[in-house]
RNA sequence: GCGGGUGUAGUUCAAUGGUAGAACGCCAGCUUCCCAAGCUGGACACGAGGGUUCGAUUCCCUUCACCCGCUCCA
């Protein structure tokens, strides 16, 4: 990238920061403080739009499928459970990289040579420096401070699937392949938050682990790279902007037997969205040695019994939201018919997925019929979809207030629409639309299933 | 974590060792028969703490936050 393109990128960057606050998608976490370092907070429309986002990866991953069940675990967990899943060792003790083989290994436990530290795997010289990786957040459980009663803000949501997976299991009467979803809050105290929201230290993940036999675990992963990349395409990313970063075997956690990255092109650069990784029986396994429970599968039909493997699609909530709002931010020049340009912003949401559906109009404030109507008109949509009703201003300007927050619909009652120029055009309304900022003249009772079918 | 930069209305900017202006936006009213029109009025800011000084938004220190580059991302 050329150094003007990565100019070019920043400012684009910074305009969408500025956009998301002016417009209340984002704010800074704590703001009238100073803020918090990697915190941000959601404003009225950031809230819808990462609502849209949760509910329809909930919809078309746990409602529309046969397979699949849903859960909402606890933050906080018994510390066991991350002594069991590893992340207590490798997130809290000072760690070493080894440059050459990628290894990772506790700094207190490497062997040297005439005072010179070396990899214990491949024999190299080349170490990072010892880091803490304390990148879980402690707290304590009760009034007493002291290790009985520390535990973790939970780094990951998936853990709560894996020790709930026996119960889940019992309840839902599924046979494997099957998955469990969740969607919440995960917490990791990061070194250093970059990119406006794409890495907080407080975010939110929408994870499916879904179990199966360990012949069917391959499949699986190509499978679920493929439904994931459809998921991404279905709320508005273009795919030339989705980018699958397979990682390489000698960079992958050891337990994985494949991982895929998906990610996306942001003004920053290209980044991860979600890992749809192959877990294998690693977390189940980790679970049965450390509880002494039975976390293992009985095939009825095969009379086989085995550890679940899991395929797991991870996915960051912020981060994709944060996609939808750069992929949507776009600059275009309108020139009006005496000739002026000037610069609209737009962004062109996915109706699906913008916070606000439809702005309702009526064409003058100071008519009381017309106000009237555009009531109506709310009362009629809002049991539906998200509405805005919007009386302030000419309604140019009202039309470009929504285009910025990214309203696909606009409707406007004018004269017509109250029958004032004969009734071939009484209850009809103009129906606008916000990227082509063509109008259509639509009949009052087909609206609802006009848009309807759009935004859902 | 290291290095560099920046902090003034909601946003983008300006000025100033004697407590700050504008544009756009916002609110109210008037006006307005479809793309940020016009008129009138209004609200809103020096990131925080400390120091120097008669007096600090301005100078100094600390801190917090954001941005850029590197690093990192089990």
């Amino acid at each position: 990238m050329s150094q003007q393109q990565s100019k070019a990128n920043t400012e684009r960057m910074e305009k969408i920061v500025s956009l998301c606050k002016r417009r209340g998608f984002v704010f800074q976490s704590s703001e009238i403080y100073g803020g918090l370092n990697g915190c941000w907070d959601y404003g009225p429309l950031g809230v819808e739009l990462k609502r849209n986002l949760k509910d329809y990866w909930w919809r078309v991953m746990v409602r529309e499928r046969d397979d699949i069940v849903g859960m909402d675990g606890s933050i906080l967990m018994n510390r066991t459970v991350w002594k069991a899943s590893g992340h207590e060792e490798t997130f809290t003790d000072p760690m070493v990289d080894c440059r050459q083989c990628k290894a990772r290994m506790r700094a207190d436990q490497l062997p040297d040579k005439d005072g010179v530290r070396f990899c214990p795997n491949c024999g190299s010289r080349d170490l990072t420096e010892a880091r803490a990786f304390n990148l879980m957040f402690e707290t304590y459980v009760g009034a007493t401070q002291d290790e009985s009663s520390k535990t973790f803000l939970r780094p990951e949501t998936a853990q709560a699937i894996f020790v709930q997976f026996k119960n889940v299991l019992e309840v839902s009467r599924k046979k494997l392949p099957f998955g469990i979803a969740q969607i919440g809050k995960a917490f990791r105290n990061e070194i250093n938050p970059r990119n406006f929201t794409f890495r907080s230290r407080e975010f939110e993940q929408m994870e499916l682990e879904y179990f199966c036999a360990p012949s069917q675990g391959r499949e699986l992963l190509d499978y679920w790279l493929q439904q994931r990349l459809k998921f991404y395409e279905n709320i508005g990313l273009p795919r030339e902007k989705l980018h699958v970063h397979e990682i390489p075997a000698e960079e992958r956690a050891f337990y994985s037997q494949g991982t895929y990255d998906i990610e996306f092109e942001f003004p920053f650069g290209i980044q991860e969205l979600e890992g749809v990784a192959y877990r294998t029986d690693y977390d189940l396994t980790q679970h049965i040695k450390v509880s002494g429970k039975p976390l293992d599968y009985f095939d009825e039909e095969t009379k086989e019994r085995f550890v679940p493997h899991v395929v797991e699609p991870s996915a960051g909530v912020d981060r994709t939201a944060l996609a939808l709002i750069c992929s949507a931010h776009d600059e275009e020049t309108v020139t009006d018919e005496k000739g002026k340009s000037e610069t609209r912003t737009v962004l062109r949401f996915h109706p699906r997925i913008a916070p606000i559906k439809a702005g309702i109009f009526p064409l003058l404030k100071n008519n009381e019929q017309l106000v009237a109507k555009a009531r109506e008109i709310v009362a009629l949509l809002r049991p539906h979809m998200m509405v805005f009703y919007d009386e302030s201003g000419a309604i140019g300007r009202r039309y470009r207030r929504q285009d910025e927050i990214g309203t696909p619909f606009g409707v406007t009652v004018d004269f017509d629409t109250l029958g004032e120029k004969g009734d071939e055009l009484k209850d009809t309304v103009t129906l606008r639309h916000r990227d082509s900022m063509k109008q259509e003249r639509v009949p009052l009772k087909d609206l609802p299933g006009l848009l309807l079918p759009q935004v859902l």
